[in-house]
RNA sequence: CGGGGUGUAGCGCAGCCUGGUAGCGCGCCUGGUUUGGGACCAGGAUGUCGGGGGUUCAAAUCCUCUCACCCCGACCA
């Protein structure tokens, strides 16, 4: 993609409604818009990075013996007041009346909508487990949305809504999700730690929040050093139970079983929220199916939620410096910037349409900057914008046959050949 | 919803106290000079001063109502 043919208007200054870095970044990098309070519009890059958190979602939930499905966004309010949720959900809610005087809701969740879906369809065991998943815009009329797109109103999430007959089996869904959940973050550069949540009086004890780490998070929380180790090989649910991890309001320093030159504690941003629900929505709802004995019983829920769109906020908070984004290779909007120094020197854009050219068949994602503007503003854009690998191609290089190749993360400079620096995108990463 | 704050050009802000031609920086447009880290010179465009009502000869400025947004708290992916 050229630059001057895409759009991603860059900011110098703040503007002055961001606080935390995040939302700066992703205002100054033009990623998004806000349209009014906790509600965005999503500009390229920033549509971009968000379709690629979303597709690395997709295919572990998809690992995971999962099936997308798409629901209704408005959703009636016959089906809330069936599971008795309509009146217990607050002002969160949005309500509206349709035409014929119909009440109505923009979803903030859809158990409804899939345990409706599941117990019109499935009626025998023999069908179990299943597991459902949508990725969809939901709304929460939130008291008062703040961070951007890490706490807006409408967002983008993923909801997993697993079947089972029997808790063990709920169980077994349940971990497979866990060990989906560890791998998708850590796709996407994410230190994730599954901190034990507090759930109703249904869920037991089988809640996790998925607290991504970085300095700027919202809440403290406190975790055993194992955690920093842990992988999807070594996860397990019964070793999870037996690791401890505690948010600030739980963590007790007197209770507390871990060696304090074990216990870790860092700043956490929920991204994921997994648990077990039992027959909360089954019964309610009738998603009852027939045993092997023939009589009828609730099936065993559990959801799990990620957070889509906050993601891309969390990873910002995760990876950035002083100059602006540094985005993963996996849901980086580009993998390469290709910056030209000089557009009036022909030689040298001559040698960059080359490049870039090259790269396209490559099928390497690459942001050719071939706008006509001072090299200070060209670096700065790309700083900003965070690309992982920024090729730098100047009137020198045609002299030398060299280019300037930089690692954003690192800010390492090497001086490479054409050849090579292509060799080298194709092979990295 | 309680507390605090802000609305003036696309963005960041000054002007308001003490009423009298609406300003600055960045950005934008034109021409030229530049070109390895937010370039320089010259010229130019852009405002219902958030909105309504009021006071006044005169309102960005004073009074009043209202709307929007931001921050802190409670709540949340």
């Amino acid at each position: 993609m050229r630059s001057s043919v895409y759009f991603y208007p860059t900011l110098k200054e703040t503007p002055q409604e961001a606080q935390i870095v995040s939302h700066r970044l992703m205002l100054r990098s033009g990623m998004i818009s806000q349209v009014t309070a906790g509600i965005y519009t999503w500009l390229p890059s920033g549509l971009k990075v968000l379709n690629k958190i979303a597709q690395i979602i997709r295919q572990e939930q998809d690992r995971a013996q999962s099936l997308e499905v798409l629901m209704p966004t408005i959703q009636p309010a016959a089906l809330w007041e069936k599971s008795g949720r309509y009146h217990i959900y607050g002002k969160e809610m949005l309500r509206m009346v349709d035409r014929h005087e119909r009440e109505m809701l923009y979803g903030p969740t859809a158990e409804e909508v899939i345990t409706d879906i599941f117990s019109r369809f499935v009626k025998s065991y023999k069908d179990l487990p299943k597991r459902f998943y949508n990725i969809q815009w939901k709304f929460r009329d939130e008291i008062r949305p703040r961070f951007g797109i890490m706490r807006g109103r409408e967002f983008l999430m993923k909801d997993n809504y697993s079947f089972d007959l029997t808790v063990e089996g709920a169980k077994a869904s349940y971990q497979a999700m866990l060990e989906a959940y560890v791998r998708t973050f850590a796709r996407m550069d994410l230190t994730a730690i599954p901190v034990r949540a507090a759930t109703g009086p249904i869920g037991g004890d089988l809640s996790h929040e998925f607290q991504i780490l970085a300095e700027t998070g919202e809440s403290e929380i406190f975790y055993d050093a194992a955690y920093e180790t842990l992988d999807v090989n070594t996860i397990t649910l019964e070793r999870l139970q037996t690791l401890y991890a505690a948010a600030d309001e739980l963590h007790d320093p007197q209770t507390c079983p871990v060696p304090a030159d074990q216990l870790r504690t860092a700043r956490g941003i929920e991204v994921g929220h997994v648990f077990y629900f039992g027959t909360k929505y089954s019964i309610p709802l009738g998603a009852y199916v027939t045993g092997p004995d023939g009589k009828q019983v609730p099936v065993e829920m559990g959801s799990y939620g990620i957070g889509v769109s906050r993601l891309v906020g969390a990873i910002i908070e995760a990876h950035h410096d002083d100059k602006g984004i540094i985005w993963p290779e996996s849901v980086a909007p580009f993998k390469v910037g290709l910056l030209n120094l000089n557009i009036k020197d022909k030689a040298c854009t001559e040698m960059c349409e080359d490049l870039y050219q090259k790269l396209l068949q490559a099928k390497i994602e690459t942001l050719y900057d071939d706008r006509d503007m001072g090299i200070g503003a060209k670096f700065a854009d790309m700083d900003l914008i965070g690309l992982p690998w920024q090729i730098i191609v100047g009137p020198r290089s045609v002299t030398t046959g060299q280019c300037e190749l930089k690692n954003r993360r690192t800010g390492e400079k090497i001086e490479i050949s054409l050849e090579d620096v292509l060799k080298r995108m194709c092979y990295c990463g």
